[in-house]
DNA sequence: TAGGCCATCTGGTCCT
DNA sequence: AGGACCAGATGGCCTA
């Protein structure tokens, strides 16, 4: 019941990931039977000690040892936590590495220009959002305009962004982009043709294309 | 050098 | 039991 990300059903190493996997060779992850939670743990450090874990060590007493099944010598359980962790850290991994490819689609398909620096994670997300509002604004518009074929005087100002967040374009970066020069309010901010496009609430369909956007 | 962004590790929780 | 998902912690890299 994963949902796949369309096309991406397998780990794609991205020019993103494949950028840097230090990947601190499994190896290397080394679990110190008594490190105290430190704030200057170092990197694949800590592991979890053997019973109490880096934080919040009561919990991990609790579990449960023993018992009436057949016994196992400390190595061995310490072999397998360490198995165990080894194989959720990898799957781990995976995970992001597949959100990733996600987040690389979607800026795929966002404009942008050549040579703007690559969103981040977070801008591409509120990008998405605010882009996605536009197009359905531009359909709209366009839909009155159809109907206003028929009917005489649609009026302005009439746009609604999805969430009851204000209705004119200059809140296409907002409300969740308002923060600093590397927000896409900072960064679209010099794409006239969108903000061009999109700063009056009176727009004739035919003045906002596509390309608009870019 | 501080701050932002990122990748990774880790333990907890929920679900199958 | 094991996997998916999540959030916290940490260190590295980069830039203003």
């Amino acid at each position: 019941m994963t949902p796949q990300p369309s096309g991406a059903p397998t780990v794609q190493v991205t020019r993103e990931t494949e950028r840097s996997f230090p990947r601190a060779s499994e190896d290397e992850v080394t679990c110190p039977t008594s490190a105290p939670p430190s704030p200057t743990r170092t990197r694949g450090n800590c592991a979890e000690a053997e019973e109490g874990g880096c934080r919040g060590a009561p919990r991990k007493l609790r579990a449960r040892r023993g018992g009436r099944s057949r016994p196992k010598s400390e190595l061995a359980l310490s072999k397998q936590r360490r198995s165990r962790r080894k194989k959720a850290n990898d799957r781990e991994r995976n995970r992001m590495h597949n959100l990733n490819s996600a987040l690389d689609a979607l800026r795929g398909v966002l404009p942008t220009f050549p040579d703007d620096a690559k969103l981040t994670k977070i801008e591409t997300l509120r990008f998405a959002h605010n882009y996605i509002w536009a197009l359905t604004q531009t359909l709209r518009i366009a839909d009155h305009s159809l109907y206003a074929l028929e009917s005489p005087a649609p009026h302005c100002g009439e746009l609604g962004s999805p969430g009851g967040s204000p209705g004119d374009w200059g809140s296409l970066y907002s409300p969740v982009s308002q923060a600093g020069s590397l927000s896409p309010a900072a960064s679209l901010e010099e794409r006239p043709g969108l903000l061009g496009a999109t700063s009056s609430a009176c727009l004739s369909p035919g003045t906002l294309a596509f390309s608009d956007f870019l």
